[in-house]
DNA sequence: ATCCGATGTCAAT
DNA sequence: TTGACCTCGGATC
Protein backbone atom coordinates (compact mmCIF):
# COMPACT_ATOMS: atom_id res chain seq x y z
CA UNK A 1 0.00 0.00 0.00
CA UNK A 2 1.29 3.28 -0.85
CA UNK A 3 3.25 5.89 -0.13
CA UNK A 4 6.17 6.85 -2.40
CA UNK A 5 8.49 4.29 -1.52
CA UNK A 6 5.86 1.50 -2.30
CA UNK A 7 5.11 3.11 -5.38
CA UNK A 8 9.22 3.27 -5.96
CA UNK A 9 9.59 -0.30 -5.33
CA UNK A 10 6.73 -1.38 -7.36
CA UNK A 11 8.81 0.21 -10.23
CA UNK A 12 12.31 -1.56 -9.76
CA UNK A 13 9.78 -5.27 -9.47
CA UNK A 14 7.85 -4.70 -13.13
CA UNK A 15 11.51 -4.14 -14.62
CA UNK A 16 12.72 -7.31 -13.16
CA UNK A 17 9.92 -9.32 -13.99
CA UNK A 18 8.69 -7.92 -17.29
CA UNK A 19 11.54 -5.90 -18.46
CA UNK A 20 12.89 -6.35 -21.88
CA UNK A 21 10.52 -8.55 -23.09
CA UNK A 22 6.60 -8.75 -24.85
CA UNK A 23 4.38 -8.68 -22.03
CA UNK A 24 0.72 -10.06 -22.11
CA UNK A 25 -1.87 -7.08 -20.87
CA UNK A 26 -5.78 -7.86 -20.44
CA UNK A 27 -8.03 -6.12 -17.98
CA UNK A 28 -10.06 -9.10 -16.23
CA UNK A 29 -12.75 -6.89 -14.78
CA UNK A 30 -12.90 -4.98 -18.03
CA UNK A 31 -12.91 -1.28 -17.24
CA UNK A 32 -8.87 -0.96 -18.90
CA UNK A 33 -10.14 -3.72 -21.60
CA UNK A 34 -9.19 -0.87 -24.51
CA UNK A 35 -5.96 -0.20 -22.84
CA UNK A 36 -4.86 -3.12 -22.27
CA UNK A 37 -5.33 -4.22 -25.82
CA UNK A 38 -3.26 -1.07 -26.78
CA UNK A 39 -0.22 -2.60 -24.26
CA UNK A 40 -0.74 -6.17 -25.01
CA UNK A 41 2.39 -7.98 -26.57
CA UNK A 42 4.53 -5.05 -26.86
CA UNK A 43 7.56 -4.70 -25.08
CA UNK A 44 8.21 -3.01 -21.40
CA UNK A 45 11.45 -1.30 -22.00
CA UNK A 46 11.20 1.53 -19.15
CA UNK A 47 9.99 2.69 -15.56
CA UNK A 48 9.99 5.33 -13.92
CA UNK A 49 8.12 6.58 -10.57
CA UNK A 50 7.66 9.92 -9.14
CA UNK A 51 5.94 10.35 -5.91
CA UNK A 52 3.29 7.98 -5.30
CA UNK A 53 2.95 7.98 -9.65
CA UNK A 54 4.03 4.76 -11.37
CA UNK A 55 4.89 5.15 -15.01
CA UNK A 56 5.46 1.63 -17.48
CA UNK A 57 6.75 2.43 -20.27
CA UNK A 58 6.01 -0.02 -23.57
CA UNK A 59 7.79 0.39 -26.59
CA UNK A 60 8.57 3.82 -25.41
CA UNK A 61 10.23 5.19 -28.94
CA UNK A 62 6.68 4.97 -29.73
CA UNK A 63 5.13 6.87 -26.76
CA UNK A 64 3.50 4.24 -24.71
CA UNK A 65 3.04 5.34 -21.17
CA UNK A 66 1.03 3.46 -18.68
CA UNK A 67 0.06 5.71 -15.88
CA UNK A 68 -0.82 4.23 -12.43
CA UNK A 69 -1.65 5.56 -9.23
CA UNK A 70 -3.00 3.28 -6.79
CA UNK A 71 -4.88 5.97 -4.53
CA UNK A 72 -5.71 4.77 -1.03
CA UNK A 73 -6.37 1.43 -1.38
CA UNK A 74 -5.28 0.08 -5.08
CA UNK A 75 -2.96 -2.70 -4.40
CA UNK A 76 -0.75 -4.30 -7.28
CA UNK A 77 0.15 -8.44 -6.41
CA UNK A 78 3.41 -10.39 -7.94
CA UNK A 79 2.70 -13.83 -8.39
CA UNK A 80 5.63 -16.97 -10.06
CA UNK A 81 4.89 -19.29 -12.62
CA UNK A 82 1.24 -19.54 -14.47
CA UNK A 83 -1.38 -17.13 -13.97
CA UNK A 84 -4.32 -18.60 -11.95
CA UNK A 85 -7.85 -17.09 -13.04
CA UNK A 86 -8.05 -13.77 -11.91
CA UNK A 87 -9.66 -13.21 -8.15
CA UNK A 88 -12.02 -10.52 -8.03
CA UNK A 89 -11.38 -6.65 -9.43
CA UNK A 90 -8.57 -7.31 -11.89
CA UNK A 91 -8.34 -3.48 -13.44
CA UNK A 92 -5.03 -4.92 -15.14
CA UNK A 93 -3.04 -8.75 -15.39
CA UNK A 94 0.49 -7.93 -16.56
CA UNK A 95 1.76 -11.41 -17.45
CA UNK A 96 5.07 -13.38 -19.23
CA UNK A 97 5.98 -16.78 -19.06
CA UNK A 98 7.48 -16.70 -15.68
CA UNK A 99 5.75 -14.05 -13.75
CA UNK A 100 2.50 -12.26 -13.00
CA UNK A 101 1.55 -8.82 -11.76
CA UNK A 102 -2.70 -7.88 -10.78
CA UNK A 103 -3.75 -4.60 -10.22
CA UNK A 104 -6.92 -3.80 -7.91
CA UNK A 105 -8.46 -0.76 -7.29
CA UNK A 106 -6.41 1.80 -8.60
CA UNK A 107 -7.34 5.34 -8.60
CA UNK A 108 -5.96 5.79 -12.00
CA UNK A 109 -5.07 3.52 -14.94
CA UNK A 110 -4.73 4.96 -18.36
CA UNK A 111 -2.23 5.36 -20.92
CA UNK A 112 -0.29 9.17 -21.67
CA UNK A 113 1.45 10.33 -24.60
CA UNK A 114 5.32 11.42 -23.41
CA UNK A 115 4.19 15.16 -23.20
CA UNK A 116 0.94 14.38 -21.14
CA UNK A 117 3.59 12.34 -18.84
CA UNK A 118 5.87 15.64 -18.96
CA UNK A 119 2.94 17.65 -17.83
CA UNK A 120 2.19 15.19 -14.71
CA UNK A 121 5.98 15.64 -13.16
CA UNK A 122 5.45 19.33 -13.52
CA UNK A 123 3.23 19.36 -11.52
CA UNK A 124 4.92 17.45 -8.97
CA UNK A 125 7.24 18.63 -6.38
CA UNK A 126 10.86 17.00 -6.05
CA UNK A 127 10.63 13.27 -4.49
CA UNK A 128 12.48 12.63 -1.97
CA UNK A 129 13.22 9.21 -3.65
CA UNK A 130 14.17 10.46 -7.13
CA UNK A 131 18.51 10.76 -7.07
CA UNK A 132 18.16 14.14 -8.53
CA UNK A 133 15.61 15.83 -7.06
CA UNK A 134 16.52 18.04 -4.18
CA UNK A 135 14.54 20.08 -1.06
CA UNK A 136 14.79 23.48 -2.76
CA UNK A 137 11.90 23.84 -4.34
CA UNK A 138 9.61 22.37 -1.66
CA UNK A 139 11.38 24.62 0.38
CA UNK A 140 10.67 27.93 -1.43
CA UNK A 141 6.65 26.66 -1.51
CA UNK A 142 6.70 26.09 2.71
CA UNK A 143 8.70 29.11 3.82
CA UNK A 144 6.49 31.32 2.00
CA UNK A 145 2.96 29.17 2.86
CA UNK A 146 0.55 30.32 5.98
CA UNK A 147 -0.44 27.07 5.66
CA UNK A 148 0.39 24.43 8.23
CA UNK A 149 3.63 21.64 8.02
CA UNK A 150 1.15 19.35 8.33
CA UNK A 151 -0.99 20.24 5.19
CA UNK A 152 2.31 21.13 3.16
CA UNK A 153 4.19 17.92 3.76
CA UNK A 154 1.12 16.23 2.02
CA UNK A 155 0.58 18.85 -0.53
CA UNK A 156 2.19 16.90 -3.85
CA UNK A 157 2.45 19.98 -5.67
CA UNK A 158 5.42 20.78 -2.60
CA UNK A 159 6.51 17.72 -2.12
CA UNK A 160 6.54 14.31 -3.72
CA UNK A 161 5.61 10.82 -2.21
CA UNK A 162 5.06 11.52 2.00
CA UNK A 163 2.05 10.62 2.99
CA UNK A 164 -0.09 10.44 6.16
CA UNK A 165 2.51 7.76 7.85
CA UNK A 166 5.75 9.62 6.73
CA UNK A 167 4.17 13.05 7.80
CA UNK A 168 3.77 11.92 11.06
CA UNK A 169 6.99 10.36 11.75
CA UNK A 170 9.46 13.15 9.90
CA UNK A 171 7.68 15.67 12.14
CA UNK A 172 8.13 13.73 15.28
CA UNK A 173 11.57 12.87 14.48
CA UNK A 174 12.50 16.87 13.97
CA UNK A 175 10.38 18.06 17.04
CA UNK A 176 8.31 19.85 15.08
CA UNK A 177 4.45 20.41 15.77
CA UNK A 178 2.27 19.64 12.57
CA UNK A 179 -0.04 23.00 13.30
CA UNK A 180 2.82 25.27 12.88
CA UNK A 181 2.60 27.46 9.64
CA UNK A 182 5.32 26.78 6.93
CA UNK A 183 6.62 29.99 7.22
CA UNK A 184 7.78 29.73 10.87
CA UNK A 185 9.99 26.94 10.06
CA UNK A 186 13.97 27.31 10.25
CA UNK A 187 16.09 26.77 7.03
CA UNK A 188 18.13 24.48 9.13
CA UNK A 189 14.81 22.15 10.57
CA UNK A 190 13.81 21.49 6.95
CA UNK A 191 17.07 21.21 5.92
CA UNK A 192 17.31 18.12 8.42
CA UNK A 193 13.61 17.03 7.61
CA UNK A 194 14.61 16.41 3.94
CA UNK A 195 17.79 15.00 4.45
CA UNK A 196 16.11 12.82 6.67
CA UNK A 197 13.06 11.75 4.08
CA UNK A 198 15.58 11.07 1.67
CA UNK A 199 17.47 8.31 4.11
CA UNK A 200 13.70 6.92 5.65
CA UNK A 201 11.74 6.63 2.68
CA UNK A 202 15.24 4.85 0.75
CA UNK A 203 15.09 2.61 3.74
CA UNK A 204 11.31 2.16 3.08
CA UNK A 205 12.01 1.04 -0.42
CA UNK A 206 14.87 -1.82 0.61
CA UNK A 207 12.59 -3.04 3.17
CA UNK A 208 9.15 -2.58 2.00
CA UNK A 209 7.85 -1.37 4.65
CA UNK A 210 8.13 1.98 7.32
CA UNK A 211 10.52 1.89 10.16
CA UNK A 212 10.81 5.55 11.90
CA UNK A 213 12.22 4.46 15.26
CA UNK A 214 15.74 5.01 16.14
CA UNK A 215 17.73 1.65 17.67
CA UNK A 216 17.46 3.46 21.12
CA UNK A 217 13.36 3.22 21.29
CA UNK A 218 12.52 0.02 19.92
CA UNK A 219 10.26 -2.29 21.81
CA UNK A 220 13.51 -4.44 22.07
CA UNK A 221 15.57 -1.79 23.39
CA UNK A 222 12.08 -0.30 25.62
CA UNK A 223 11.65 -3.83 26.74
CA UNK A 224 8.20 -3.47 25.69
CA UNK A 225 6.17 -5.98 23.01
CA UNK A 226 6.44 -5.19 19.27
CA UNK A 227 4.01 -3.36 18.20
CA UNK A 228 1.80 -4.86 15.58
CA UNK A 229 0.06 -2.69 13.18
CA UNK A 230 -1.25 -3.61 9.63
CA UNK A 231 1.56 -1.46 7.90
CA UNK A 232 4.00 -3.78 9.21
CA UNK A 233 6.38 -0.96 10.47
CA UNK A 234 7.91 0.10 13.96
CA UNK A 235 6.67 4.07 13.85
CA UNK A 236 6.48 6.84 16.63
CA UNK A 237 3.19 8.07 16.75
CA UNK A 238 0.98 7.00 13.41
CA UNK A 239 -1.94 5.11 14.57
CA UNK A 240 -0.77 5.34 17.94
CA UNK A 241 -3.70 7.86 19.42
CA UNK A 242 -4.09 7.28 23.19
CA UNK A 243 -1.05 5.42 24.00
CA UNK A 244 1.95 6.70 25.67
CA UNK A 245 5.04 8.19 23.39
CA UNK A 246 8.32 6.00 22.97
CA UNK A 247 10.13 8.69 24.26
CA UNK A 248 8.50 10.93 26.68
CA UNK A 249 5.03 8.78 27.44
CA UNK A 250 2.72 11.32 27.34
CA UNK A 251 -0.55 10.36 25.07
CA UNK A 252 0.30 10.60 21.54
CA UNK A 253 -2.98 13.08 19.90
CA UNK A 254 -4.51 12.97 16.96
CA UNK A 255 -6.92 15.31 15.06
CA UNK A 256 -8.55 15.38 11.74
CA UNK A 257 -6.39 17.29 9.47
CA UNK A 258 -8.26 17.95 5.97
CA UNK A 259 -9.78 14.40 6.19
CA UNK A 260 -6.79 12.49 7.45
CA UNK A 261 -6.05 11.37 11.03
CA UNK A 262 -2.72 13.67 11.74
CA UNK A 263 -0.97 12.18 14.74
CA UNK A 264 1.76 13.81 16.94
CA UNK A 265 2.74 14.13 20.89
CA UNK A 266 1.95 17.30 22.31
CA UNK A 267 5.06 16.86 24.55
CA UNK A 268 8.06 16.24 22.14
CA UNK A 269 6.48 18.28 19.34
CA UNK A 270 6.07 21.84 21.00
CA UNK A 271 4.94 24.96 18.35
C1' DA B 1 -23.67 -10.78 7.31
C1' DT B 2 -22.53 -6.09 7.71
C1' DC B 3 -19.90 -2.06 9.00
C1' DC B 4 -15.99 0.68 9.08
C1' DG B 5 -11.63 2.54 8.17
C1' DA B 6 -7.41 3.01 5.23
C1' DT B 7 -0.54 4.64 3.54
C1' DG B 8 -5.05 9.27 -1.79
C1' DT B 9 -6.90 12.52 -5.16
C1' DC B 10 -10.26 15.16 -7.58
C1' DA B 11 -14.66 17.35 -8.89
C1' DA B 12 -18.37 19.82 -7.33
C1' DT B 13 -20.10 23.15 -4.18
C1' DT C 1 -15.31 21.98 2.59
C1' DT C 2 -17.73 17.86 1.21
C1' DG C 3 -18.60 13.71 -1.16
C1' DA C 4 -17.28 10.36 -4.70
C1' DC C 5 -14.30 7.09 -6.18
C1' DC C 6 -13.93 1.81 -5.37
C1' DT C 7 -11.40 -2.33 -2.88
C1' DC C 8 -10.00 -5.07 0.94
C1' DG C 9 -9.51 -6.72 5.57
C1' DG C 10 -10.53 -6.53 10.28
C1' DA C 11 -13.94 -5.63 13.76
C1' DT C 12 -18.55 -6.22 15.15
C1' DC C 13 -23.09 -8.22 15.28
Amino acid sequence: MPEGHTVHRLAAEHLREFGGRAVRASSPQGRFAAGASVIDGRVLDGVDAHGKHLFLGFDTAGGHWLHVHLGLYGTVRFGRGPAPDPVGAVRLRLANDTAHADLRGPTACELLTPEEKQALHARLGPDPLRPGDDGERAWQRISRSRSTVAVLLMDQKVLAGVGNIYRAEVLFRHGIDPRRPGRELRRTEWDAVWADLVALMNEGVRGGRIDTVRPEHTPEAMGRPPRVDDHGGEVYVYRRAGQPCLVCSTEVSTEPVAARNLFWCPTCQKA
